[in-house]
DNA sequence: GGATAACCGACTGCTTCGGTAGGATTTGGA
DNA sequence: TCCAAATCCTACCGAAGCAGTCGGTTATCC
């Protein structure tokens, strides 16, 4: 499995905050009752969504959270890396300051890394369908009244 | 990360294996010193890619493995697949007896998946670079140089 | 002050990862 | 015929991550 529950559920919970209409939060116990989700495993992934800020928070009663920003401004590459961490196919791949990917079995001074090519396109691959897909595409795509319609799942690239 | 070091040994295998010009078959262990892996781990590995039909075994004294197929006939989705396992974004993916992908949370009897377009587009975008990779490629992708070098990688043992 | 809800850290059972160990079986060659 | 070189097979291991659970603390509204 390329992820885990963890991009699957932070996913939901970002499509719940971003259905809502309004400005006010909504609590997490209202997104985990809606989504059939464990509100305190929920606590764990809206932490790590609020540290990447994409969801902002209200302390006390009536508090909850929402987006920070529009559901349009918010591509999935950011909230999937902040659930998942650092997106990369494989682990000798780092993202280095110009944006390139690297791979460190070439910095042994050992020849020419024979994956390296896979992975780099693999790497494009994943980064693009998440990059290309903002989070009012999701809301949209789900929202109530659209019944399952699999014609528009074609890819972005 | 998206794949393990399963995925990337294997393919180092694979392409070690690509590399031979000739027919007959070269052991374990000298992929392992060529790659510089742990020869127990990769018996594990290359049980796998046995199993999947890509690579063909010869036992007793000067057996070893060869590729099942021409590399430009093998596409990297069946090698990674292999050794990881199906190759789906999320675990709630199948492959479906008519090659669709098919989200169980939409069985439940309720609504519309609100992440089925997003993993969709990466499982897109995986299996496109994968299956659009031949082991051909990355064998020649890695060449260049080879017969310059004079460490233990030699072909010819 | 009480209810609500975000916040935080510790703990747990489970599975996978990456690797090791020890043996058995098969084969070619001296 | 017997040894060495290989594949093959099962079991095991420590470490890490996953998917939660739990208990408690802080902040806020009524």
């Amino acid at each position: 499995m390329l992820f885990s529950t963890k991009a699957e559920y932070g996913v939901r919970l970002m499509v719940e905050l971003g259905r809502q209409p309004g400005s006010r939060p909504i609590s997490l116990n209202t997104v985990a009752e809606a989504e059939r989700l464990p509100l305190s495993y929920l606590e764990h992934l809206v932490a790590k969504l609020r540290k990447a800020g994409l969801v902002t928070s209200t302390r006390g009663a009536h508090g909850g959270y929402r987006l920070a920003k529009p559901a349009k401004e918010i591509t999935m590459d950011a909230v999937v890396e902040a659930l998942e961490g650092q997106i990369a196919p494989m682990e000798c791949f780092h993202d280095s300051p110009e944006g390139k990917v690297l791979c460190s079995h070439e910095i042994d001074g050992y020849q020419t890394c024979s994956t390296k090519l896979l992975w780099t396109r693999v790497q494009s691959g994943v980064t693009k369908a998440l990059a290309g897909t903002t989070l009012a595409e999701l809301v949209e795509f789900s929202s109530p009244g659209r019944e399952a319609d699999t014609a528009t799942v074609g890819s972005t690239a």
